[in-house]
RNA sequence: GCGCCCGUAGCUCAACAGGAUAGAGCAUUGGAUUUCUAAUCCAAAUGUUGGGGGUUCGAGUCCCUCCGGGCGCGCCA
């Protein structure tokens, strides 16, 4: 409906300047219940306020004026002043092609990039990394849905201690070579248990003996370097089947080690101190180190970003990276493919693909958890202070609530629950948490079992297919249906459901849809589209019956509504929400109202039409939810 | 200590930018198919939106205060 609602806009704007004098910004909400009307206008209350006015004798000179308009049937002022629209309904069903085919105003071709999963390659994913990756990648599948240029970026930090840690692991407690790792099946499974090994014995001596193996990585020293190497790349590509699970893919994977090896931050850094936004501190706690001045809680502090051994702090790397992110500096990376689906940077020029290129982007959402807040925005002010107003405006956090285990599920696992808090906090380094693949794999199980109960005629071939997009869809809607201020507390129970809010029912009443509309054509010898045209009449209808049906058309017309405020507010929930509420009228529908079976053509035909229009708006939002859509299931 | 976030039905969560009678799922109870996939649908029941005060036509939402919880504030990454 918003072809109507940028008409009613035009009206409104114009009348409002001629009678008030001035600009009200337009906004529309949804009426409570269908009832009420099919959209409202809320402008009475906005010029009310301004003008001191009683808003409801403001909405009563609205009503003529919009009354014109030949979509509406008739308006209604309601309450304290909301001005509700009712439209007419057989015309509106036969422009319902403006509804599907709704282009947004094209805006200035704008680049976007988004950065997300950001797994460090020293492990098993887990819960936590996928809530990551899903809201990421659901962020990129919305903006593109807007028309919007879009680049993923998934940064790989290889050079990290994390890394330096496992190195460590290998050689010196289990001693193995790295023929003996390319022989372990699953190397992010394997070094998962090392990784506790190595924090186990946490004294002064291995410490000492970590922080050397990190050094020599950093340094490109043999074979240190080497087995970083092979096990960063060998995780990642781990990381990245995980991930393929669930439909998620990346354009470009940024390692720290080019950004180091091909002196990044040393074009930064000359950036940094000729902008004068960093200097040498000869005295103090800092002395020694190079620093920026920030402002915050109301004094000027300092943050180190070089330390007085010269070597440079994770916000430096960050900062540089985001220079890069930009294009605010001619360094660039090189790039090469990793496998058919992904290209990653490299630091040698000649094994590089010269047709790509990457970054330079306008507008960078960046898919971290809540608690780099203070990060992200120590390398928003620097990018201010360098003088690059509008990069800093630009660079967006994406910032969300992490993930943690509700005790029941960490006790069935067998971690230590004796905690005060009401839930367990996930740790890598004391290996608690749920792995991806662990979770995925049982959701595959329970799926296949459902399948094979509904469907024993089918072959195992189709019913594991099945059963993986079924699994995925469950995992990616669970990861999605909270809001980003939400605390996901995982628990098996909730996660391995496929009833009521969950993916596999969104899929589900796809499915019924797919199913019915088959069967209609075999029963009829025609497709639901050529059964679907005007003259349209809800006569037939009772009217409660009618207003059900329209009520549904309403709600399936607010997708682009949603679709864009999940965007304006960044929350990605809303979305998934929309899905499940637009399935529940779906159902209701499907379960009221027959269709092969109705022998009135004109029921027939408004019962169809709703179904299908419903379907075909479905589809829009499981494509940006991504989730897969089976024959059957 | 300072900053940010949260507190809503038995449980897990919604509530668009301050809007109309605070809604879903799960769990509970009852019901619907000789009929398009029952992973469905319908109905019942459950609330002092943590407490108190304020702002206004209107507050779960904004402000103040108190209580309870989470996170952050490194020459770690």
């Amino acid at each position: 409906m918003e072809y109507i609602k940028r008409k009613i806009e035009t009206i409104v704007s114009e009348y409002v300047k001629k009678e008030f004098g001035e600009d009200y910004p337009v906004r529309f909400l949804n009426p409570p219940k269908i009832s009420m009307g099919d959209l409202t206008l809320s402008s009475a209350f906005e010029i009310g306020k301004k003008l001191r006015k009683n808003p409801r004798e403001i909405a009563e000179k609205f009503k003529s004026v919009l009354e014109k308009l030949e979509e509406v049937e008739k308006i209604e002022i309601a309450g304290p002043g909301y001005i509700n629209f009712f439209f007419k309904k057989e015309k509106y069903l036969e422009e319902i092609e403006k509804v599907l085919n709704y282009k947004r105003d094209t805006e200035a071709e704008e680049k976007i990039i988004v950065e997300h999963t950001n797994i460090n390659p020293n492990k098993a994913a887990h819960i936590g990394h996928i809530r990551n990756a899903v809201l990421g990648d659901t962020l990129v599948r919305m903006l593109r849905a807007t028309g919007k240029k879009v680049e993923v970026q998934n940064y790989i930090d290889d050079t990290g201690v994390q890394v330096a840690d496992v190195v460590y692991g290998v050689l010196y407690i289990d001693r193995k070579s790295i023929d003996e790792l390319k022989k372990i099946d699953k190397i992010d499974y394997y070094l998962w248990d090392l990784y506790v090994k190595v924090y186990e014995k946490d004294d002064e001596e291995s410490k000492q003996k970590r922080r050397e193996v990190h050094h020599k990585i950093e340094r490109g020293e043999n074979p240190e370097k080497e087995y970083a190497e092979f096990i960063s790349t060998e995780v990642l590509k781990r990381h990245l089947q995980t991930t393929a699970r669930l439909g998620i893919d990346y354009d470009v994977l940024p390692r720290e080690s080019d950004i180091i090896s091909l002196k990044f931050w040393e074009s930064a850094f000359e950036l940094m101190k000729e902008k004068g936004v960093i200097y040498f501190q000869t005295e103090g706690d800092n002395k020694g180190c190079w620093v920026m001045k920030v402002f915050e809680d109301g004094e000027e502090r300092e943050k180190v970003i070089v330390k007085s051994n010269g070597a440079i702090t994770y916000v430096g790397k960050d900062i540089s990276y985001h220079l890069w992110k930009f294009g605010l500096f001619e360094k660039d990376f090189y790039y090469k493919k990793l496998d058919n689906r992904h290209y990653i940077t490299t630091s040698s020029e000649k094994d590089a693909d010269k047709n790509v290129s990457f970054g330079k982007g306008d507008r960078v959402y960046n898919v971290i958890d809540q608690r780099q807040s203070y990060l992200q925005n120590i390398v928003k002010k620097a990018l201010k202070k360098m003088g690059f107003e509008k990069q800093s405006e630009n660079l967006i956090h994406f910032s969300y609530e992490v993930v943690a285990l509700s005790k029941k599920s960490a006790k069935e696992m067998g971690f230590n629950t004796d905690t005060d808090k009401s839930f367990v906090e996930v740790s890598g380094r004391r290996g608690v948490g749920v792995k991806a693949d662990d979770l995925i794999d049982e959701l595959e199980k329970r799926a296949l079992k459902e399948v094979k109960e509904r469907h024993p005629e089918f072959s195992s071939e189709k019913s594991e297919s099945i059963a993986k997009m079924i699994s995925s869809s469950a995992l990616r809607y669970y990861m999605i249906k909270y809001t980003l201020n939400s605390m996901i507390v995982f628990d098996f129970e909730e996660a391995l459901k496929f009833e009521g809010e969950t993916g596999p029912y969104l899929q589900y009443s796809n499915v019924r849809m797919k199913s019915l509309f088959r069967k209609f054509e075999e029963e009829f010898g025609k497709k639901p589209e050529d059964e679907i045209n005007p003259p349209y009449s809800f006569d037939s209808f009772e009217p409660k019956e009618r207003e059900e049906l329209w009520e549904a058309i309403i709600i399936g017309s607010r997708f682009d509504n949603e679709l864009d405020t999940a965007i304006k507010n960044l929350e990605p929930s809303r979305l998934a929400k929309y899905g499940f509420y637009l399935c529940q009228k779906l159902n209701f529908i499907y379960n009221n109202f027959p269709v092969i079976k109705e022998k009135n053509q004109e029921r027939r035909k408004i019962t169809l039409f709703t179904l299908h229009f419903l379907y075909k708006q479905l589809n829009k939002v499981l494509d940006i939810l991504g989730i897969e859509k089976p024959e059957a299931m």
